[in-house]
RNA sequence: GGCUUCCUAGCUCAAUGGUAGAGCAGUUGACUCUUAAUCAAUUGGUUCAGGGUUCGAGUCCCUGGGGAGCCA
């Protein structure tokens, strides 16, 4: 077969460009080929009537990712969007020159084939393949069949190639994507209005955290990029959208470890006339739906930290919980609230808790929150009446000024979605960002205020952490298993690999 | 940012400081219902990069790069 003169055999990639090479001295390229789909692949195992083979006729297209041929005739496996569909190649029927090309096929090349649909006697639906086409050469080879792609760098630098061979990854990233279409659909079909807010913006608001830095050359000006979506869906209720969502990109300049990501994906839901509660049902029924259609169950299973598992039960009402309570509980002191600073923290130091003094107290509070009860609360809990320092987005509860009409729903030990019942009192809106900003009046987004003062409805408000909900439904040990291409530092070696031998 | 740990063939992994190996894949051959197909033969390495210690380094030390985990 080789008339050069060094042996290539142990060179893959040198063995398909000579295979490639081949071709097109045959006068065939494969890069200038294309092929039909009349079928993916389960729908086209759906086509197959029992008991009748070869009695539907249909072609279906994908890579090859399976190869076993015995002699005159053969099993190969092809995968498409759908998954793999088994084709059976046979000399007699495709005749020896189609044959013998076919057999030269290798891991990874697309073909398309036509031919009928048979059950195998192992009972498998396969197409008897009539005719085929190459019409893409794989040049490089697949990683190895049975234990798939490992390496994590390389299954997130090269994504590609670890939803070709795993079939875990990409069950979950369609099901990441099969989430983000449910939601739409049960917004929707709720008369929400999708809407797209600007990631550029001039102030960071609607959260505390801080943001990345760039700058637009047509105004000389510097711009921020979103770290949440409230502000603006807010002018949208101002604007008279009664019920409005964005599901975007948020970016946070902070760290990066398994649950968080610099960009992330937030929906963030708007409904007038609505509260804190209204929004209690409202995201129950979209994560019960969201068990229902996408994962099939009313509960999950769930891995903590310690490697303990559970199992989520998303059916029924959910535990509703006063912050105030859970820390009255942990701590063991009813009295929690009425201590000095200096007792909360000595407190925190009997338990291995480091608190800073110069916080204020709230803080120290939060602090034995979100280190010490947060990764309890396992089970779907709406934590209730937060302090209102937490948050200066949110209305006072009428009868205790020092909490706030909102719930954080915390899931599997995470805090998936906040909700409150939305200020609309403009200058208790001031009051508050001032106070929140400490005197650095460019921190105040005045738009926003000038916007509440022409008047926005009252309201509920939900966020829900996109890439954390799927880490929860999915049963993903970490965000970047839920992201397609997670960021990563870049790769020095990747520029300088990908040069073709001359 | 700190601590721990990993980086060896295309992929998954071995290798007391003493000649770098296996499985899969590749190549050649056999095989017309396979299921990680099977059988026979066989190729393939700048051990992440650069220094150092040593008679001798994939292994020990240092610097750098990248990944993961824990902490901040």
């Amino acid at each position: 077969m080789s008339d050069t003169p060094t042996d290539i055999s142990h060179d893959q990639v040198a063995v398909r460009r000579q295979k490639l090479a081949d071709l097109r001295a045959a006068g065939f390229d494969p890069f200038r080929a294309n092929c039909e789909q009349t079928h993916f692949s389960d729908d086209a195992k759906k086509c197959y009537v029992e008991g009748e083979d070869n009695a539907v006729r249909l072609s279906v297209a994908g890579r090859l990712v399976t190869f076993r041929i015995q002699g005159g005739s053969g099993f190969v496996k092809i995968l498409d969007q759908q998954g793999q569909i088994q084709l059976y190649v046979k000399r007699d029927v495709l005749g020896v020159d189609a044959y013998a090309a076919f057999k030269k096929l290798d891991f990874g090349d697309f073909i398309g084939v036509t031919g009928t649909l048979f059950k195998t006697k192992a009972g498998e639906i396969t197409v008897r393949v009539e005719s085929y086409t190459l019409v893409s050469k794989a040049l490089r080879p697949l990683p190895e069949k049975w234990h798939g792609l490992t390496n994590d760098e390389q299954v997130y630098r090269q994504r590609y190639l670890d939803l070709i061979v795993n079939a875990e990854s990409r069950k979950r990233l369609m099901q990441r994507s099969r989430i983000i279409s449910y939601v739409r659909r049960f917004l929707e079909d709720r008369k929400f209005i999708e809407v797209e807010t600007p990631i550029l913006q001039g102030v960071a608001g609607g959260a505390a955290a801080r943001p990345f830095e760039t700058h637009l050359n047509a105004l000389n000006i510097d711009f921020v990029l979103r770290i949440s979506l409230e502000l603006y869906l807010k002018r949208m209720l101002v604007g008279g959208y009664d019920r409005v969502f964005e599901l975007g990109r948020n970016f946070r300049n902070e760290g990066m470890d398994r649950k968080h990501n610099p960009e992330f994906t937030m929906l963030e839901v708007y409904q007038a006339y609505s509260d804190y509660r209204g929004m209690m049902t409202l995201v129950r029924d979209l994560f019960q739906g969201l068990c229902r259609d996408v994962i099939g169950s009313d509960t999950i299973k769930f891995t903590d930290k310690d490697g303990n598992t559970h199992d989520i039960n998303f059916a029924g009402e959910w535990r509703e919980v006063r912050y105030k309570d859970l820390i009255t509980q942990f701590t063991g002191d009813a009295n929690w609230f009425g201590r000095a600073k200096d007792e909360k923290i000595a407190y925190c130091k009997s338990i291995d808790l480091f608190v800073d003094p110069a916080w204020e107290d709230f803080e120290i509070t939060n602090e034995i929150f979100s280190k010490k009860i947060e990764h309890t609360l396992i089970q779907p809990t709406f934590v209730t009446h937060l302090p209102k320092e937490l948050c200066p987005l949110a209305k006072i509860n009428l009868e205790d000024p020092g909490v706030i009409d909102v719930f954080e729903l915390t899931i599997g030990g995470m805090e998936v979605a906040p909700a409150y019942s939305e200020q609309n009192d403009p200058d208790v809106q001031r009051a508050m960002f001032e106070a929140q900003a400490g005197g650095e009046q460019q921190k105040v987004d005045n738009d926003f205020l000038l916007a509440l003062e022409h008047g926005m409805p009252p309201a509920g408000g939900m966020g829900i952490g996109i890439d954390r909900l799927c880490i929860l439904l999915t049963a993903a040990d970490s965000i970047r298993d839920v992201i397609l291409f997670p960021q990563l530092r870049p790769s020095a070696a990747a520029a300088t690999d990908s040069a073709p031998a001359a």
